[in-house]
RNA sequence: GGGCGAUUAGCUCAGUUGGUAGAGCAAUUCGUUUACACCGAAAAGGUCAGAGGUUCAAGUCCUCUAUCGCCCACCA
């Protein structure tokens, strides 16, 4: 055997200096493309980089995953799976447009009707793409082995294909339908947009009660006298002998000087202990009036609009906004002595998640996807669902985690799918913003048709709406894979086997994955499904830009190297909790990495020209040998659970206070004696086992040593050695 | 209002089916013996949030309480 240049192994390790040249090693030798593995790779494992959007740069919550999902893929590589890991990046719609229009404001005082859809969009993708650039070379310095040859993204060409394919196939079965609803209307950001895009915040707010006028005989409560010139109703309910009297009534009232028609009804969804038991309905400004207007066969009166500004109300009220109409109608409640109580209370309104306005229920005429309609199951016998068998897709979605087709590590998270899904509404698809992909809907007259382009003829004008970028990323699994179409990709890695995320889109993105797999497909998007926590700061509380607690990855890879990042990601991040992230903490992998550059270094420069043969250990070094392999099946089991985060601690207890501090210790006697033989074969084993058992936590300062021992040849890279154990 | 998680050494966390409390970091003392000072050795540090219960035995199982955090929700 060749001796190995020790002189590479130059004191102290410098991370800087192989991480570059290390994946540029990896990328050039193919083998992140499943395609290129050696025969031995031959059953799949696949998983998707769930996308980051291209909104800016990578946080700490991306490198966490990049860590976690990294770690897993690179350990089923060595263990001889066909190994894909696919990457892409979301448009994110909303998110994008909405900063890339804020930067505009800021910069231009212009909004984005001053500017146009085309110009915008233009400027958009220019960001986007620069957006796209960087985050691409962060997750390359991460260290991820994912498959750029498959790099897909939201809104390119195949991508939208799908979500073509996917939107007319749901809306020729009936499941997306245009309806007229009362939507979550955003006026800051000019859109609706979904109910999981709604934030509640707490805010004082002052509850008035009054009369409409002074012949009403109920007085009513609300956070909201603006919206009352919409009212058609006031619900009270069914027990409720105070008001059992009016019920069926009609009354005409005088409103600050608008003339009401209120029908008195009983509904019990009505609060007797809330206010005065009274609620004044209001169909087109609320949900719930909605409901009941539904119920009660009421009609709909908006008395606001778009911009939030009065549309209603006479001529001093018409053309305010909200906030400024509400305290002028409760002037002249005061002043008309109809006023009977004014109080503060504490409540939550409802905020959009990306511009941060206050949410106006508006009625407005919208893209749906139907989740409680009944269809026949459109696919031969599957394990969710038989053909033909009537289903809905919220059955399919339950049925997908309830029979164990997808598990949900941890399991609690089931729990609070299933909740989430049996309080789900019909998906408001349709979004009034340009960035995305425009509804495949075509009107001409009375005429619609639903296709990528538009029919034959002239006058046919698409629908000037745009996609939930959820629609999208919901396809995510099989449109990545050439979906629609039938390819080997899609064949070979559908259903993924894992699907790696944070808990915080489990609504969003994990359900919607399982609502068009399971109807489009007729199976589940992944087998497992593994979510992590939060990163959080050492104050325990959720990194943020704006608090300046945010931690770039980037700036603490370049203090302490990827690797030692890599590890303070992992270890101590148990599935589903929220974890810290410190200096120390990562400065402590730093060391580690220093440590394995220097006890390799000690091991080779004793074990030079060794010939590595196990039954020439003696029995004192075999039982050692055991003691290690022990704790690689532990390791082992622990990775294969997902529990990397008990694997990481072990590995590093393990090298560092076993092998280094005892057992190198102990070769120092040993080489001196008639073991010497005997101990060269066991350091060297040992070194190699635990480089190669490291290699999926630290592939950088692993690969580095593990090339100065056996060349540079893309054939011994470790990136696709053997797992040391079955 | 409903649900979930956390509470173990100064800090960050382990503790699998109940069997005498563990690790790392920090702090203390000692040590520069040819892998490493990004080091080693030693010692120190805890009524396992509180109360009650089950058990021969509880950090672990059950009930309640407290504090912190998160999620869901149509009290206007």
């Amino acid at each position: 055997m060749k001796d190995i240049d020790l002189t590479l192994l130059e004191q102290p390790y410098d991370a800087k200096r192989y991480e570059t040249l290390l994946y540029k090693k990896w990328e050039e030798s193919g083998y992140f493309n499943p395609d290129n593995l050696p025969g031995r790779h031959a059953t799949p494992f696949a998983m998707v980089l769930p996308p980051p959007n291209v909104t800016g740069t990578l946080h700490c919550g991306h490198a966490t995953m990049l860590a976690i999902q990294d770690a897993i893929v690179r350990f089923k590589r060595m263990q001889g799976f066909k190994t894909l890991w696919l990457p892409g990046t979301d448009h994110a719609a909303i998110a994008t447009q909405s900063k890339v229009e804020k930067d505009i404001s800021k910069k231009e005082g212009k909004s984005r009707y001053d500017i146009g859809r085309e110009e915008l969009l233009k400027r958009i993708a220019a960001f986007a793409q620069e957006s796209h650039d960087t985050i691409i070379n962060q997750c390359k310095s991460m260290g991820s082995s994912l498959d750029w040859s498959r790099e897909a993204f939201t809104l390119d060409e195949p991508r939208t294909r799908a979500v073509y394919t996917a939107f007319k196939t749901m809306y020729d079965a009936g499941l997306i339908y245009r309806g007229h609803r009362v939507v979550n209307w955003d006026p800051k950001g000019q859109t609706t947009i979904s109910d999981d895009e709604i934030i509640h915040e707490e805010r004082e707010a002052t509850l008035y009660t009054f009369k409409y006028g002074k012949d009403f005989p109920i007085p009513i409560s609300t956070t909201r006298p603006e919206t009352k010139f919409g009212d058609v109703a006031v619900a009270v309910h069914p027990e409720d002998s105070r008001y059992s009297a009016f019920v069926g009534k009609t009354i005409e009232t005088d409103f600050c000087g608008s003339l009401l028609s209120i029908k008195i009804i009983a509904d019990r969804n009505v609060e007797k202990d809330f206010g005065t038991g009274a609620l004044g309905v209001t169909p087109a400004h609320s949900k719930i009036d909605e409901e009941m207007a539904y119920t009660h066969n009421l009609p709909f009166v908006q008395v606001i609009d778009e911009k939030g500004k009065m549309t209603s109300g006479g001529e001093d009220i018409v053309g305010k906004k909200t906030a400024e109409a509400r305290e002028l109608i409760a002037q002249r409640l005061r002043d008309a002595g109809l006023m009977i109580e004014e109080k503060k209370i504490t409540q939550n309104v409802s905020t959009a998640e990306r511009t941060g306005g206050i949410i106006e229920p508006l009625p407005k005429l919208q893209w749906f996807v139907a989740v409680n309609k009944e269809f026949p199951f459109p696919h031969k016998d599957k394990a969710i669902a038989k053909e033909g068998e009537m289903v809905t897709l919220k059955i399919l979605m339950h049925r997908a985690v309830e029979s164990g087709t997808t598990t949900i590590l941890p399991d609690r998270f089931a729990k609070v799918y299933e909740h989430w899904i049996n309080n789900l509404r019909d998906w408001c698809i349709s979004r009034q913003i340009w960035y995305g992909h425009r509804i495949p809907i075509w009107y001409k007259e009375s005429a619609i048709h639903c296709g990528p382009s538009a029919p034959e003829g002239d006058g046919w004008a698409q629908d000037e709406d745009t996609l939930d970028t959820w629609f999208s990323s919901g396809l995510w699994t099989f449109s990545t894979l050439g979906w629609p179409d039938e390819t080997t990709d899609f064949k070979m890695y559908h259903p993924n086997d894992l699907l790696e995320t944070g808990r915080d889109i489990l609504f969003f993105w994990v359900a919607r994955m399982i609502l068009m797999s399971t109807y489009l497909i007729g199976e589940v998007p992944f087998k497992h499904v593994y979510l992590h926590g939060m990163a959080l700061g050492k104050d325990g509380k959720k990194m943020s830009k704006s608090s300046g607690t945010a931690l770039d990855p980037l700036e603490v890879t370049e203090k302490y190297g990827t690797d030692a990042l890599r590890m303070a990601l992992i270890v101590g991040n148990a599935p589903g909790n929220d974890f810290k992230l410190f200096d120390e903490k990562t400065k402590a992998y730093k060391h580690f990495a220093n440590k394995i550059w220097n006890a390799s270094r000690f091991v080779l420069s004793n074990t030079q020209g060794v010939i590595i043969n196990e039954n020439t250990l003696n029995a004192a070094h075999q039982a050692l040998l055991l003691e290690w392999r022990n704790v690689l099946r532990e390791i082992t089991e622990d990775i294969e659970k997902y529990n990397l985060y008990l694997a990481g601690e072990k590995l590093y207890g393990f090298f560092w206070h076993r092998f280094a501090d005892v057992w190198i210790e102990d070769s120092k006697t040993w080489f001196q004696s008639d073991e010497k033989e005997s101990a060269q074969i066991f350091m060297r084993i040992l070194l190699e086992e635990q480089l190669r058992v490291l290699h999926p936590f630290m592939p950088f300062v692993t690969e580095a040593i593990w090339r100065i021992m056996h060349g540079d040849s893309k054939e011994s890279m470790l990136m696709i050695q053997p797992w040391p154990m079955n």
